[in-house]
DNA sequence: TTTGGTGCAAACCGTTTGCATCGCT
DNA sequence: AGCGATGCAAACGGTTTGCACCAAA
């Protein structure tokens, strides 16, 4: 195996472009970071990373590695699993049904379809023992953040 | 508005059958604790639910939420959103995917299909002021935990 | 009465922050 | 030289655990 050359040069490519587009720097810290995430197949934390990270750049630390990852996260070049959140949020809805949710500030409500119900998706690719259930998250901003985004920007704008 | 009270009182119905099959003991505080979870709309953490239920029983405390919560989540009484994850986990494909996901172990791999990406959802109900992408989770147990629970079951049925 | 459930306080661990230093540009 | 980026260590906050007490079956 081995990550394909391609897209993780395609990748690269774009970071490089999008730091330069924003004014921050490109740091080796920040490559090696960015390209570890870039070709891993299986979504790491920050641990994980860190220890990679750490055999081709010793003296790192896991706070450069945080700080990095959210500033990534800012520029739109890689994205975090499922809603963000520090907590574990439950739900007692054990019927089927699908989410919307704010990619900002977590906020998560469900909503029903009998057609996305009917979903049914290849075989797992031996990836998947037994699947429980097929469940759609629509993701995007909500109407609160996006108003406090709005006001933000005005603000931002008036200090100029 | 006010939680629908067939709904409620179905879930709390199950719940009490659940608890009595499994010989696990009904008190106040996991009533209270599933009732909290079960009416509410917002998926809410182990805090927002521990302050509503301290309301009614004042001295509970809230590693008994946590116990509970975890008990609930094995009987198969409630469910956690997305993989369950004590760590923020990144993702550097900014192209279109799905996901399949272990709910065991929070095991998330990519999978690609053009037909999922058609995917169009109605009308976002005003809740999300803007949609940035649909994505479809996959929700199973993954092969390696699937050995790991077979293993730990033979086990358990020798000990008897 | 017995045993699982609960409350308390302390431990744990992932993440964040303040600050002094480093090293690109 | 200047200033953003980094490393270190300490703080923070959500979650877990050990232990003694309590209460339901």
């Amino acid at each position: 195996m081995g990550f394909p050359t391609e897209i993780l040069k395609k990748r690269m490519d774009f970071f490089k472009e999008q730091l330069r587009n924003s004014g921050v720097k490109l740091t080796h810290q920040r490559m090696e970071i960015f390209r570890e995430v870039a070709m891993s197949e299986e979504h790491p934390d920050a641990e994980k990373i860190y220890r990679r990270v750490r055999k081709r750049l010793p003296s790192i630390s896991l706070d450069t590695v945080y700080r990095t990852l959210w500033s990534l996260l800012d520029l739109g070049l890689i994205s975090t699993l499922g809603p963000p959140r520090k907590t574990v949020r439950f739900d007692a809805n054990m019927d089927s049904h699908h989410h919307y949710v704010c990619t900002k500030c977590g906020m998560t409500r469900d909503f029903y379809s009998k057609k996305l119900d009917r979903l049914r998706i290849r075989e797992s690719e031996s990836i998947l023992e037994t699947v429980q259930r097929t469940q759609v998250e629509v993701k995007g901003i909500c109407v609160r953040c996006s108003r406090k985004m709005q006001l933000k920007n005005r603000f931002s704008r008036e200090e100029k």
